[in-house]
DNA sequence: CACAAAATCACAATTTTAGTGTTATAATGT
DNA sequence: ACATTATAACACTAAAATTGTGATTTTGTG
């Protein structure tokens, strides 16, 4: 077991107990605990928990939920399935728009694949990897930036997306219940609606772990996208209430079972 | 001497000679013909030179000149003493505009003790290193991506350049020669004299070496600067054209003698 | 076209770095 | 006060990066 693996399995149990003990993960991955303290002093330095004394717990509710590095590191498999089910709807050629959100930065390394692609984003981590590539046009959206986030919002932002038109878009959620997807800031929540706006398709990609929840704003009915992507444990009234509409429902099969 | 160094002096010799030889830079550096192919290759690959049988070539003139990465490499010293010159011009709370270029970059960094502050950029490299620091608002300008600046420029570049105003903006340029500024590609100089026009006052940064060339296009009078930042080299013919006028010239000292 | 020089390729040898464990010392909570 | 837990310093190991060697291919030139 790699470095890497261990504290993504560290932030799983993490999720799952709200606290963990350092003798208890030492001996469950069978390092010592010297290379436990390390893991949780750089998870701690990276915002993802807290080291209490004889561990660690994660702050729940906070700051820590809609942290991006946090959701960098969690679920990688559901998100990069989820995105190779998004690439299936891209042909070479086309331009696609990719909103903000770790799930959205694993789309953007899958759809490198496709060039040539022209792909127009505020998300500031797919700039940065799609900046090097021959091949992939990139239209930086610009705007406020905000860590939050590691993206770029507000007036620029959308003025931007006014003026450009895409194939398609691809928009992401933290939230969603019943057929209505949530987003807690009012910028991030204008930001998508923009780039649904300027795409002849919009495609909505979710975590099944995200139904359930609801957040401050209402980012948008799922039927109003052309197509939802979602892995297998999509709850049953979602699907149903989506049946004999336009929306498409695509299931991601998992790559790694 | 490691690898990064040996490849920098290989730039060097190649800025001073225009050409090397391979078995002439293998002796030099004591290391074997085919590292240095290695270097050669990577070196061309990144845009810095061209190999030719027996050695390599810089391509003066073209692509070369402009590239990005090069720049970032050269005179250093000199950058930072004009970023720190033009630093003087702001205070704490301002509003500042850069541009693209590797000087542009320089002076993000320095600007970085101003804060709080606020930077409205098209250059990637500031981004970059803007994005993590706090009192620092960032507001990136969106555009399509150009690799051969490390910028983003186009229609989406100027549309939210019109739409914010700042303090003041710093402007550097490649060439110069007596009153003129000149700049080789068109996108750019749009960029260029779009921040100028939504800024209060203005800022030249111009490295003396700039002066006594020419490129296809006028970006502007220097006259038309509230302030130009040079070097104790700037020509004299052109600080006796901007005298009387209402232009202050201001000479960065060398920090390193 | 031949052939010497140069370039490339594939692999082995070497150096460097990242990750981990051990032990000694300091800090902490009850 | 003292049993735990945390930190620091150093040594060891595995993995990755860098370099060199010799075989093989390509290139320019007479």
């Amino acid at each position: 077991m790699k470095r890497e693996e261990r504290r993504q399995e560290i932030i799983n149990l993490l999720v799952e107990s709200r606290a963990v003990e350092l003798d208890d993960i030492a001996a469950r991955f069978g390092v010592s605990k010297m290379t436990i303290h390390r893991d949780l002093d750089d998870l701690e330095r990276a915002g993802v928990l807290r080291k209490v004394r004889g561990g660690a717990t994660i702050d729940a509710g906070t700051q820590f939920e809609s942290d991006f590095r946090f959701r960098e590191l969690q679920e990688a498999d559901v998100k990069r399935a989820l995105a190779e089910t998004a690439a299936e709807l891209v042909e070479p050629g086309m331009t696609v728009m990719i909103n903000d959100g770790s799930m959205a930065s694993v789309l953007g390394d899958v759809l490198a694949d496709k060039k040539p692609i022209t792909i127009i984003t505020n998300n500031a981590a797919i700039m940065e990897r799609a900046k090097g590539l021959s091949g992939v046009t990139l239209i930086g959206l610009g705007g406020v930036y905000s860590s939050k986030f590691n993206a770029y919002f507000g007036i620029v932002t959308e003025e931007a997306l006014s003026r450009l038109r895409a194939d398609i878009a691809f928009i992401s959620a933290p939230a969603a219940s019943g057929r209505l997807a949530y987003h807690m800031d009012e910028a991030v929540v204008r930001t998508k609606r923009a780039m649904m706006a300027s795409s002849r398709q919009t495609c909505l990609m979710i975590n099944s772990r995200r139904f359930g929840h609801t957040a401050l704003h209402v980012l948008a009915d799922l039927a109003d996208f052309d197509t939802v992507i979602s892995d297998k444990n999509l709850p049953h009234d979602t699907s149903a209430a989506l049946d004999g509409g336009k929306t498409v429902v695509h299931i991601a099969r998992e790559t790694t079972p």
